[in-house]
DNA sequence: CATGAATGAGTGTTCATTCAT
DNA sequence: GATGAATGAACACTCATTCAT
């Protein structure tokens, strides 16, 4: 059996994706985990912990894949095409703490907030600078500011919480190249214009 | 100055789209307005109301925008563009009504989110029925689902909300057109295929 | 259609007697009344004059008929057999009333309380007096005091309205004549005591 | 002192005897009971918990009682008086409980409501039997049905919380022996009856 | 390490009553 | 006579957190 910091993980991440962060007690939580309340904050200073715990370690996983795909040799356009799919991936993957993620990013306190923000805004600015990368090399489009085009495609990433199904007919795999596809169509430079 | 139901209806939407449903008490939004808890319980039958009524009335405006833009007899591309442009910008132009629009419809009462759902289903169609009519006229892409492309949009809309700011270097027009450009590039048919 | 101050009489006697009195709110008694608020607190000062008004009623119809069938000139057993049967028939004829007077006589405020306490304690001495007459006229046993007597039967018929429905296989007259047996029964002189 | 859950009881009893269930509130309790809203809660979910605690201990002790005096294997006439003496001299005794009991049932929720009719229709029952077995042995009378000379004698039971006080010249179990007498004469057989 | 009793401030909601019209 | 908007105090209940054991 997991251990007891594991379980309290796994029950909150469970609990904030399906009914959102304010409206899960730490009562319900704790039972889920099979532990009691001392225990949690034995572990955990906080509800709000639990929440930047949960939020920090997606975030930290696909901050890390981004350096990854980001830093390949192969051209720009294959470079993020292949981050594209794999924060639709990884984010259907971790679907649970993706929706946290998604959904219950405000509901932190002040000082966590910023941590997070700054910790998003590198992971923004990286993906930006995949974009400006193949501006610089002429094959993206330049008409569009890179940084709108990264808010244009994370939106689409932080919705797919909104819809997204297992069951439903197309793989993570699937959407996500989709995605990239769509992503990578919408920058290719456009005709006519220098 | 506005009736009360008016007042209370802005009171709501500038503290929901704040700090988001749950972190706003009743005591707030009737302090906001100038009101008396009674005075609210006598027009809105509950918290709950307040959110039906921000959340709907956007829809309702966005839908009846949509079909507008949607029936015109230009090229389906430039209906779909300007389609793309005006929910962008209404969205900015009501945009705590958007946020709340955005970040609390999984707080509704079950019977009001499924109301609300069928609403938000209808909008979703009419828009990717602009799509496939595209599909079939040649002009956009086939090998991506129309579906898809309308989540892949959308989400990009409801991520407005988490970046976007009055104050920055674009207005909401400009921001709308490098969006509907996206989409639209992203839709034209790949080369090579049929 | 009756009168305004008959209809809400009517409508609160039929909520009160259903839900008690602190359960049914003024909206309720005037929606069913087909009245408004204002027009309620036109006719009665108060919710507690709804209570006081069909709380007297009954009582004063019960009190003339006890002194009807007390001041007769038959047997006082017959007399009292007579008062006892009906005021069982006249608690079911009027049976929301007399739930109502039953279960809410505590609800009033203290200056109508007292007003009805002396009206309740009227009824009871009248009553009292009928058995202490039998008592004198040696037909009634004397070992047990005429006042517990009357608490005895009293409690009977206060008890109606937790059990008696007008569907059962008695039919009031009957319920009374069997407690009027029971009660003349029980006060019969106890053999081989003075 | 007594324990936390016990303190609440006693308060609870105390004040919903005074003042009925619904006059009552949860801050007065815990007042009373010096602790504090969240160690109620802590201990009953919610405050129809504890009526229906007050409600069910009373109505289990009784039927206990019953049950010893109704199995003993004197003559039916005596151990039904023993019976009718001992449920008012216990209702005296835990006269605020009874009076609780008395004036409150209506109030619990549904489910709770259903579960107290049950235990309260097989102590009728219970009773029911012991009138019934003196009629088959010949001892009672037959042509009141049993069912309600049951009704009859517990509307005098529920009743004694309306007028008994223990500052009043009779005692107890003086009062329950006058009931029982009364009862019991009540019951003899009709002369010139079968 | 872990418990669970206890806190206390806060929540959404109800409702008898008033009063300008 | 009658309206219904508005009041404001009260209500039952919740919950993250603390702390003696």
């Amino acid at each position: 059996m997991a251990s007891v910091p594991e379980r309290l993980i796994d029950a909150a991440t469970r609990l904030f994706a399906a009914k959102g962060f304010d409206r899960v007690a730490v009562q319900e939580i704790v039972d889920l985990a099979g532990v009691t309340k001392g225990a949690m904050y034995h572990y955990f200073g906080s509800k709000d912990d639990l929440l930047h715990e949960i939020y920090g370690s997606l975030l930290r996983m696909q901050t890390e894949r981004l350096d990854h795909f980001a830093s390949g040799s192969a051209p720009v356009a294959e470079r993020l095409h292949a981050a594209a799919v794999d924060v639709v991936v990884t984010s259907v993957d971790n679907f649970d703490q993706a929706r946290v993620y998604f959904r219950s990013a405000d509901h932190l306190a002040e000082d966590k907030r910023r941590e997070m923000r700054a910790e998003r805004r590198r992971y923004h600015e990286r993906f930006r600078s995949l974009v400006e990368e193949g501006q610089a090399a002429g094959v993206f489009r330049t008409d569009v500011p890179a940084d709108l085009t990264v808010h244009y495609f994370f939106g689409t990433v932080h919705h797919l919480g909104q819809w997204y199904s297992a069951d439903g007919p197309l793989s993570a795999k699937q959407v996500g190249r989709h995605f990239a596809d769509l992503l990578l169509a919408s920058l290719r430079p456009v005709e006519g214009s220098s």
